[in-house]
DNA sequence: TTGTATGCGTTATCAA
DNA sequence: TTGATAACGCATACAA
């Protein structure tokens, strides 16, 4: 039930440790016959090469550490997904962490990151201090970072065109005659809640309207936050007739805030999410929301990643994807 | 910007590369003075243990291998969750990947997590044959099977109560006066349908009813699958009044079909999920699900490797989790 | 084209 | 209590 090594190989091979070594990892100076032969003994044998081993020697582990805020956020999910594709596609393999958007948690995965070597980083930061993204610079690990960015630092980073998206979001329910239309965003340290933000000022402003102070709310993250923030600003007798929500996640919650106050939804109340995840179809109403893909942003940044891996630094790769409006029936 | 190892802390502390080893890792032979000398001196040097080599040389990776069916299905996110929190409890690092539910897929995850030298594999397994597991037997890797188990091999495994919750939920349908109960199951091969669909039979036969062959449908797994079948299951005249789906995940297919039809639920069509994930609450009607816990089974099931990496093998381990009823509106 | 020898950073076995 | 030394499995510079 032993491990069987490229010494045993070479040995039933006949041939050097070093030759068995040459034929496995396809390198040119070595006579076809020999290569054959050694790639057949190691294939009867059951050979597979220890990567730990490997790694040692070469400073490369071939994994990736990938840190998202919370895993059970369907957008982080599919994300997830994206990038677990095609870092199989380049033979890499993912170390996940979940943050909870902590910032301790996150210094502390990155740390754990870096002790497991991997070859690169990429990561959702929560953005509730730079420390930890500069530890990432100093360590010269290469990352990436997904989804939010930070204005002061110069990083590779793949966002949403996030600013874009909170315009698309909020003129649309200005042209559905919507003006009391509230935000309820995310906390306003994360870049894409501050674009967000100003996308919606920004069609406010288009269209020659006054935003109203009280009908922004911030912070909101999960099912749960959006659930109680529409609950309280649903409450009162100035309530908007529209909510512009940050994710679909949060969203959620509003819809069932909605449920609950048994507001009609588009009637009483319009809502629009964001990320276009997988449920928002299934809602009723099925949910208007903004539309990127979750899963080529995953994949984007993992392509890039890899990239950064192999070829090393240049100037840092700034994507921003585009996003259209998915219109449904909750608006 | 170079790498402080251990060599480096023991010339600098002026003791043997081993002394050194031997301070860091609390062993007994050592004196108190130089163990504080050398811990001083790695501090100061900020030395981290490069664990390739330490696994290298101890064959311990401090990884587990993370094989789900798919990633962005919210049970399993909520799997993955209770797995990561629990492994970094636990020190241990987090390999994730999906198989989409395919066999092969599952195969070549298997695999690579085998080829990362993880300690131990955590695996819902597509049950689409057995050679996959077995194999992973033949490794002498532990691993505990989640959500899932084979009737034919004797392994760990900790699962939900399908059976009781397939009974669960027919029962309280029937309860609810309903007798055209139909279930979208998912494949048949998987153990928890199976169980959840004699819970079923057995929730007929208890009061006396005899189930329509008709409603039963097996094959979901998704969104989309639950939301093609409920569309054809609901086309008919004789259509069911109730549906039992194998998962949240699929219910939520079968509540877009139902919105799409223009059938009120639960007055037209009452529907139960099996999970008692994150959205169920978020539906309108909310919907009345199985609940049992998702990261508590990841929790657990971590929990049993662990033991069996630290303890090795006893006689297996089987975990049967209790259910319970959520109810809601959806019935 | 092939083989020898060395080192990657640890841990473990011995002897001192 | 300590230190020299040998592994762990692989890759590579260099010699043959």
């Amino acid at each position: 039930m032993k491990r069987v090594t490229l010494k045993d190989v070479a040995l039933e091979a006949g041939v050097s440790i070093n030759t068995a070594s040459r034929a496995l990892n396809n390198k040119p100076e070595i006579s076809p016959e020999t290569k054959e032969k050694v790639l057949k003994v190691a294939q009867s044998l059951g050979y597979r090469p220890n990567r730990l081993a490997r790694a040692l020697r070469s400073n490369k582990t071939g994994t990736i550490g990938v840190i998202v805020g919370d895993i059970a956020n369907p957008y982080f999910s599919m994300l997830v997904r994206g990038i677990e594709r095609t870092a199989r596609q380049f033979d890499y393999s993912v170390i996940l962490q979940g943050t909870d958007e902590d910032y301790d948690r996150e210094e502390e995965a990155i740390e754990i990151a870096l002790a497991e070597q991997v070859d690169g980083i990429l990561i959702t930061p929560t953005q509730k201090g730079t420390d930890t993204i500069e530890e990432l610079v100093a360590s010269g690990t290469p990352f990436v970072l997904m989804s939010r960015y930070f204005k002061e630092l110069d990083t590779d980073y793949v966002v949403m065109d996030d600013r874009r998206g909170g315009f698309l979001a909020t003129e649309h329910l200005i042209q559905r005659g919507h003006r009391r239309i509230a935000i309820l965003n995310g906390p306003l340290h994360i870049s894409s809640a501050i674009e967000r933000y100003e996308g919606y000022l920004q069609a406010f402003k288009r269209y020659g309207l006054d935003p109203d102070k009280a009908l922004v709310a911030e912070g909101c993250l999960t099912v749960e936050d959006g659930y109680r923030a529409a609950l309280c600003l649903l409450d009162g007798p100035e309530r908007p007739t529209a909510v512009f929500a940050f994710s679909d996640f949060v969203a959620f919650g509003v819809l069932r805030a909605a449920n609950e106050l048994d507001l009609r939804v588009p009637d009483d109340l319009a809502v629009v999410g964001f990320d276009d995840t997988l449920f928002g179809v299934c809602m009723r109403p099925p949910l208007t929301t903004v539309g990127g893909s979750p899963e080529g942003l995953g994949e984007q940044a993992a392509r890039l990643l890899f990239d950064r891996v192999d070829r090393g630094q240049t100037d840092p790769v700034k994507l921003r994807l585009p996003v259209r409006l998915v219109q449904r029936k909750s608006t």
